[in-house]
DNA sequence: GTCCTTTTGAACTGGTGAGTTCATTCTTCA
DNA sequence: TGAAGAATGAACTCACCAGTTCAAAAGGAC
């Protein structure tokens, strides 16, 4: 953060150590901010788990707030990239649209029921009144981003004539939603696992929904857009 | 719960005051769990909202966990009693469907982002780890009874010729998902007020997306059904 | 008025945890 | 090898809080 270290590779003052215990005690405490919460957690605790002694803990971080927020922030920002290369291998010049829908939102689904997220989202909405900031980091480089750049995609989808948007942004809401919100319910908030036939029944049903409500009718076997209706926008 | 009290109304064994403080104990509890979270909420300053000396509250539920339950699980109660009547406010002889859809869809946005309910739903984020059974109590009752009525509703509703389902719990859950999922985000958890007219928006932007995945058609100025598809179920 | 239950206030115990201090040890680099 | 910064462990302070105890006070029911 505002440590004496500069950010460039320099070998004099930025020991290899350092770093390794510093991703340390993040990674720990992320896993047992997750597991108790940020009131039950101790700092003991995760000093323990990292392997690393209390008064480390607090050179590198200056209590359990930072130490929070850096911990949530750094585990938000991988998840994040995640999705962020799941939507960016959805082109526009698929050939079967509902099948890339679908490979799209499994991955997306994947992403979104792995461990970390669940334990992401729990601790976001446990303390985002405790912390409203990390909320906005997160966000300010999180889902933000994320649904821009899955409109972003629609959008290009419907100048190629394969869908029929109004909105890009409240399509790919619309999108994500239909993938997440059965799936929050049937796991108990992540607690219970979910079947890989259900996930995969959740997105075949997302996607259907998603065409039938927003994909161009294809003439039979032609692989171009022939109806002209991307012209409109 | 299992007090010496029986249950019908006896005027001899259940003093009229300790109703009143048992309600005022659970509401003072809710609220201060909601604000500060299960470990850092405490006893006292439960006991000092409710107006309520400690002991009194110990005398009622025990301890802080049965208190947290108890709050919880009558929070709950309540709010899923306020969705399924608006659930049951869906007839399945609507004139514009539509127009039916919205106004459910409207009714039931509000009861999801009222304050209460995203307390609710924070709490249960927040403890579900460390309480799982409060969520099977709320569930029992809760969402998935909730889910049927909305199930049954649509069930209705295909049968009357007006929706094409072939799994009424799928579309019910994702009539959810249009709904919800798009506030979520946009109210960042609940803790930064939505406009009526967003509210409005989402509302519109699900039902077009809904009846257009899943609306039958009406032949021009036709009330009954004439294509023969609910004969299918 | 009398009995019974509930409530009250206040003090007390025991445990937990954040954050600090400091003398000692480790690591890294010159 | 020697110097400098980093890490360590252990003990310590201070605050907060769950849960208990108990004698005194309400508050109805008869």
């Amino acid at each position: 953060m505002a440590g004496p270290h500069p950010s460039t590779t320099d070998s004099r003052h930025t020991p290899r150590g350092r770093i390794d215990k510093r991703n340390a005690i993040l990674e720990a405490a992320f896993a047992v901010f997750a597991r108790d919460g940020y009131a039950k957690a101790s700092v003991d605790a995760i000093a323990d788990a990292a392997g690393v002694a209390k008064p480390t803990v607090y050179n590198h971080f200056g209590g359990k707030e930072g130490l929070f927020r850096q911990a949530v922030s750094t585990t938000a920002e991988r998840a994040t990239a995640r999705s962020l290369a799941v939507v960016h291998g959805l082109g526009s010049d698929v050939d079967d649209l509902a099948h890339a829908l679908r490979e799209v939102g499994y991955r997306l689904l994947l992403c979104y029921t792995s461990e970390e997220a669940w334990a992401l989202r729990r601790l976001l909405h446990a303390e985002i009144s405790r912390f409203p900031d990390v909320f906005d980091t997160v966000r300010g480089s999180g889902p933000d981003q994320f649904s821009e750049a899955l409109a972003d995609r629609l959008a290009r989808l419907a100048l190629a004539g394969r869908l029929r948007l109004e909105d890009p942004v409240r399509a790919a809401e619309q999108f994500v939603a239909l993938l997440t919100g059965p799936v929050e319910g049937r796991s108990a908030l992540g607690t219970r696992p979910v079947s890989d036939q259900e996930l995969r029944d959740t997105v075949a049903a997302a996607v259907e929904t998603f065409t039938r409500a927003f994909a161009v009718p294809r003439g039979r076997l032609g692989d171009g857009p022939s109806s002209g209706q991307e012209a409109a926008l």
